[in-house]
DNA sequence: CGACTTTCCGACCCGTTTGTTCTACATAAT
DNA sequence: ATTATGTAGAACAAACGGGTCGGAAAGTCG
């Protein structure tokens, strides 16, 4: 078409909605240029393999939650709404993204280091917005705590904490009550009194 | 175990939930047997075939289905909230059912033939409901209508034309619409004035 | 119109998966 | 002891699916 790049975002969209859905594995390529109603060796024409795409997908979602969460916080004021807004915001994207873990999970490990390493460039950004966050409820004197940047990580280890057993339950009910138990632990904890 | 019929369900149970999610393509034996903690080969000696499990499943779900409905207009009393009822539990059983349309749609029409066997038998039982509950609703001076039994095959007819494109579309929000706005057209349509 | 690049695809390759069978092995029932 | 009831490992043909390749369309430019 036009633009070689457009249409590479093209199939990352398509692929992004079957991989959410079937996981890595069980989504072939045939489904993907399906869907594109294209053949299906025209898609290696942009992208090199299979891998490949679900890389870019999944780079793709990771920023796509990035923008996602910034923008959230910013549409409420308070730290504890921020925090709030922040920590459901993520549980949701996390619920939806389910699959791609379970994609790889799944058999093969080969894709264990690429997600950790956007992983691990995700996990400090999301720390320094945390971080902010605390620090600056803290200067309002609505938080009161000692060590931002601990506090933080403590949060952090606990929204990774709610990750996994989030992959293996499937319940949609009960994740509003854990928020709201989390939430609370974390605010009656980091609360001024 | 005890009873070769309890286990036969037992299995029945969980290929529901594998096929439901994956559809019957996506869904292989080995996942199924894996899921029931039993070796793959065992799984032949309660059903021949994949296909034969896929069937039971379909024929359980349908009567599943069918109970469900029973028993959800037995929970209200005025016909239209008999009526609202039912298309909203037929609505969200459709939509949950989509894969094993997926499923059927997906190659080989091998199926199809079956499905339409179930389809068929289970269209004249909802055409009966449908008309009892026009009739009553007429009785008690509710609904007006002439002839309750084309009436009844014309809501059918609409509930039919409800579920192709709920197949094709991935909204959840409008589904909740589109059937207020369903039903604010059967009820203008039929409620005396 | 050519020449040349970009985009697309049918046909094929070949290792892997998968539905199914078969046989052997337990364990319980008669 | 022998039959009935379950279970699973090994083996296999058929299908699948990721990836390659040569070349056809389709667009671009002079």
């Amino acid at each position: 078409m036009v633009n070689k790049e457009e249409y590479r975002t093209r199939i990352i969209l398509t692929a992004s909605k079957i991989f959410s859905h079937y996981g890595f594995r069980k989504t072939t390529m045939e489904e993907i240029s399906r869907a594109l109603k294209k053949g299906k060796s025209s898609i290696y024409y942009y992208f090199a393999s299979k891998e490949e795409i679900f890389e870019a997908v999944v780079l793709y979602e990771a920023n796509q939650l990035r923008t996602q969460l910034t923008t959230a916080i910013k549409e409420v004021d308070s730290p504890q709404e921020k925090l709030r807004i922040y920590i459901y915001v993520r549980m949701k994207a996390f619920a939806k993204l389910s699959n791609y873990y379970n994609a790889v999970f799944d058999k093969n490990l080969d894709h264990y280091e690429f997600i950790e390493k956007i992983r691990s460039r995700y996990d400090r950004e999301e720390l320094a917005i945390l971080r902010l966050l605390v620090y600056v409820g803290n200067t309002r004197g609505i938080f009161r705590v000692e060590a931002s940047e601990y506090t933080a990580m403590a949060i952090q280890t606990m929204l990774k904490g709610m990750e996994v057993p989030l992959f293996w339950r499937k319940r949609d009910i009960d994740i509003n009550d854990r928020l709201e138990a989390i939430l609370n632990l974390i605010f009656n904890g980091i609360n001024k009194r």
